[in-house]
DNA sequence: ATAAAACCTCAACTATAGTTGAGGTCAATA
DNA sequence: TATTGACCTCAACTATAGTTGAGGTTTTAT
């Protein structure tokens, strides 16, 4: 027999309890991840999820690329856009990561450039709409009229 | 006469709309915000809303503690500690910004040791709980037994 | 004086990222 | 076999940060 029992090797295929047990992520969670398109399952006769081994890396990917800050629907787009229920290979995660580190140098530089500023207006408190880069940060006003002026527009 | 009309240079007191104008805010989140606690208002004999000048410091200061991060709960309890409705001041401003600047930074040195980590996990890819720092930060596996283990308890 | 613009409250809705609970089924163990 | 634990779906709820709209009032401008 190539199959082993529930304590044995070799089955590949693991339950929602055992992936969350293993993963660190809520079983509700990952029912969650799955209405989102993040992960996939097969169902058994009885209806009950039945996952890949290769789940424990997506959502290994998902929980990293999350703390890099990058919102669910991206992490799900990124993943959608590879072939999808082959496992993610090192090549995967490299391109994947590599991207995600960008986006995260990005983060940090905006922040550090923030922070800058912060400090050079610690002294000065104007926080001027018209002055102040805090306020201002993309120099946007005066070029329109009056009326409502978004800062962030993001 | 010492109270101008309504284009004077003097009058102290605006209505939420010039706020907004002003703040670069939406009049609903000024409404918003003022149930919250943190900016506050007084109503003239029709009920509107007559802000003291000071409030386009304190909207300000709102808005670039959001930039750096800071939730508005935690926004609130900081103003809230201040004398309210006397108008910020310098010091106060100092006070604060340190305040944000020192958790700004905090966030700034975790986003870079993220950022080193997932550097030095691109080219590996194992991802695995027990032995990548990327899945495993505070190295917390193992003192417990097994079960699900929160990566990130926050 | 009248019409338009601005204001008021309150409830409901948006988005993100889930969690909780009800009511019912399936699977592993004694 | 029976019971317990794990699983199922679906709806509702949490939190954060607001936005939108209905229905009605006040202020401003002509």
């Amino acid at each position: 027999m190539t199959k082993k029992d529930k304590h044995g090797d070799i089955r590949r295929e693991l339950s929602v309890g055992e992936v969350a047990a293993r993963s660190g992520v809520a079983v509700s969670t990952l029912h969650f991840y799955e209405t989102k398109g993040l992960i996939h399952s097969l169902r058994n006769r009885g209806n009950q999820r039945r996952y890949p081994r290769g789940v424990l890396r997506r959502v290994a990917v998902i929980k990293v690329a999350q703390r890099t800050g990058i919102p669910l629907a991206d992490i799900q787009a990124a993943l959608a856009a590879l072939p999808h229920d082959r496992p993610l290979t090192v090549h995967d995660w490299a391109a994947l990561s590599e991207r995600w580190r960008a986006s995260l140098t990005e983060r940090i530089e905006k922040l550090t450039a923030l922070r800058d500023q912060l400090t050079s207006c610690i002294g000065c408190g104007c926080l001027s709409m018209e002055d102040c880069p805090l306020r201002n940060p993309y120099d946007t006003l005066n070029a329109r009229g009056a009326g409502p002026q978004l800062i962030e527009p993001t």
